[in-house]
RNA sequence: UGCCCGAUAGUAUAAAGGUAGUACAACGGUUUUUGGUACCGUUUGUCUAGGUUCGAAUCCUGGUCGGGCAACCA
């Protein structure tokens, strides 16, 4: 079992890290900040961080860039931590960028000590005009060249309380002038009087990202501190603090996030979403969130295969949905449970068949694995709903299932034979008359007859009925935040169909039952999809989600 | 008109100067009591122009195209 799998780029610098013993183990982290869901971008990112960790030596923290109190909650670090540990990694630390508040303001100090930051009372206009811009120099603020007392007593009375938000902030002291707007005396204090979701009230002063991230990469010996290509440019300034301050030289580097096609993975789109309502929530089935996916009946070898297989490179990319439904589809077809539902119905009547006479089928739960997973019975009578779309008035020539004089069988059952049809005022057919070959039942045909269809479908008399959400991709443009005006202008108004009454078979009542006995469960509905049991569902009331839609070579035929 | 990053089939990703490969998608076929699955096969690619070299997707130079960089966000 020694296949030879390449590594990606920052596996290889790992490796070579190792090799020249560099590093005794390796430490990476994962550090979202709690003011949103994760998504499948981040899927990445975790797969990334923990993976690297597993194939080498090392661990992987958990660590929440909580800096930024105004948009922060703790219920989003729940979610968060429920996500990561539902795709199945472990991480060896659970840490906390306001965990290191005090050390932090402890650097800011000694920076100031060095002469190497000052307090400026420039507004936020001001300071971006005295910035200058990717092609200009900046100009020197008024107030960088105080003097080492003076910029110790401001920023204690900005700690203090002293100052309202705005007024004052705390600039490294750098050069107006780099090339690196990023290094353009970068702010690494501001002002905030909020109420932090750990630390309450004890500061009205936060640190920016980059005097928080870098430095707590260091305060836990992080050897590898993995981000996405939007931060290259920080990385000067994030080794410009290590010099400086003199601490654990944490390396950073930078990879392509991933993106998917008709969705968004922006935690600012995503929360709009929910608040404007779009969605039902973070979780809805439709959302590219980690949640989202689970509620939707993705497993977490389907995305941690999906997060391998699309790799790790530092191009712009756009990945194809189809690859995520190969995966769902990979793993369903050999773990889930066979059974009948059918969601548009229409009558079938089998003349033939004594009225009142019933009997009891056998079906396998999943004929892909040895054992076939167990069996079912399927009650079996005179009267039959079967898919609409599994008949027509006047079949083309490779049409294999229910026409007028054609046959087909009924999976686990018969082989039929439509004899005629029966329609309304309006012209629609309501019931579909059969005769049924009683020498053809399953597992013990002896009738002779060979037919190409089989199709699925669920007794009158015993059928349960169960709502059905169908889910379609979120957007009808493959990339929404860059078309033309607002990305939800391409939301797709069938997103969502829910069929308040599909028949499923009498052994399904029992989903939530069997849901209890194994988390995992999973349904395909036969020529249907995979389907999973929703949170929504009561004892009266069954809701499934579908996951996926099988392949269907026919639907490509005919459209 | 600055600096930084990138460019390999439709998509994603390999090939560390030596046969351009894999997966998905697409297309065709075999099997099939799911028009599913499985299996077999086919099509499609190194942005461009030079240079170095016996040999370049890979190294060098110029160009083109795409992305990023001026939040008291991360």
């Amino acid at each position: 079992m020694s296949e030879e799998k390449s590594l990606n780029f920052i596996e290889e610098i790992v490796e070579t890290d190792l090799k020249e013993g560099k590093y005794d183990q390796i430490i990476t982290r994962f550090p979202p900040e709690p003011n949103g869901f994760l998504h499948i971008g981040h899927a990445s990112s975790i797969c990334l961080n923990f993976g690297l960790t597993e194939k080498f030596k090392g661990y992987t923290n958990l660590r929440f860039d909580d800096t930024n109190p105004v948009t922060e909650d703790t219920a989003y670090v729940e979610a968060i931590k429920k996500d990561i540990a539902w795709l199945g990694f472990k991480w060896e630390n659970e840490n906390y960028a306001s965990d290191n508040f005090d050390t932090l303001y402890g650097y800011a100090v000694k920076l100031i000590e060095k002469g190497l930051a000052y307090v400026d009372d420039l507004n936020a206009e001001d300071m971006a005009t005295l910035k200058g811009t990717p092609t200009e120099p900046g100009k020197n603020s008024p107030f960088r060249d105080r003097s080492v007392e003076e910029n110790l007593d401001l920023f204690t009375r900005m700690k203090n309380g002293e100052f309202p938000d705005g007024s004052h902030t705390l600039r490294a002291k750098i050069d107006m002038t780099h090339v690196n707007m990023i290094m353009r005396d970068p702010i690494i204090y501001r002002i905030k009087h909020a109420k932090h979701h750990r630390t309450g009230d004890a500061w009205c002063i936060y640190p920016m990202y980059d005097f928080a991230h870098g430095q707590s990469d260091a305060i836990e010996h992080i050897t590898h501190s993995v981000c996405t290509l939007e931060f290259i440019p920080h990385r000067d300034l994030y080794n410009w603090l290590i010099e400086k301050l003199e601490i654990y030289p944490s390396k950073q580097y930078e990879f392509a996030r991933k993106n998917l096609n008709y969705t968004v993975t922006s935690k600012r789109k995503l929360l709009q979403l929910v608040n404007e309502k779009f969605v039902a929530g973070w979780d809805d089935p439709r959302m590219p969130t980690i949640s989202g996916l689970c509620r939707r009946g993705f497993t977490p070898s389907s995305i941690r295969n999906f997060c391998e297989r699309t790799g790790i490179a530092k191009r712009e990319n756009l990945i194809e949905y189809s690859l995520l439904e190969f995966f769902i589809r990979e793993d369903l077809n050999k773990t889930s449970w066979r059974r009948m539902a059918v969601l548009d119905p229409i009558k079938m009547v089998i003349t033939n068949y004594p009225e009142g006479q019933e009997e009891m089928l056998t079906g396998e739960n999943n004929p892909e694995v040895e054992g076939h997973d167990g069996e079912r019975q399927i009650p079996f009578s005179r009267e039959l709903w079967i898919e609409r779309e599994d008949f027509m008035e006047e079949p083309p020539k490779k049409f294999f299932r229910l026409g007028p004089g054609l046959m087909s069988r009924l999976k686990s059952a018969y082989i039929v034979r439509c004899d005629d049809f029966v329609k309304d005022a309006e012209g629609n057919v309501t019931e579909i008359h059969c005769t049924y070959f009683p020498e053809s039942k399953s597992g013990e045909d002896t009738s002779g007859l060979k037919v190409k269809g089989t199709m699925h479908w669920v007794s009158v008399k015993h059928a349960k009925t169960a709502e059905v959400r169908l889910y379609e991709r979120l957007f009808t443009a493959e990339e929404p935040d860059r078309e033309e005006g607002d990305f939800k202008d391409y939301l797709n108004p069938g997103s969502l169909v829910v069929l308040k009454n599909a028949y499923i078979e009498a052994d399904l009542a029992n989903a939530q039952q069997q849901l209890a006995d194994n988390p995992d469960r999973r349904y395909q509905f036969i020529r249907k999809g995979y389907f999973c049991l929703d949170a929504d569902s009561t004892a009266e009331h069954l809701v499934f989600n579908r996951t996926v839609t099988l392949k269907d070579t026919w639907a490509k035929l005919v459209s």
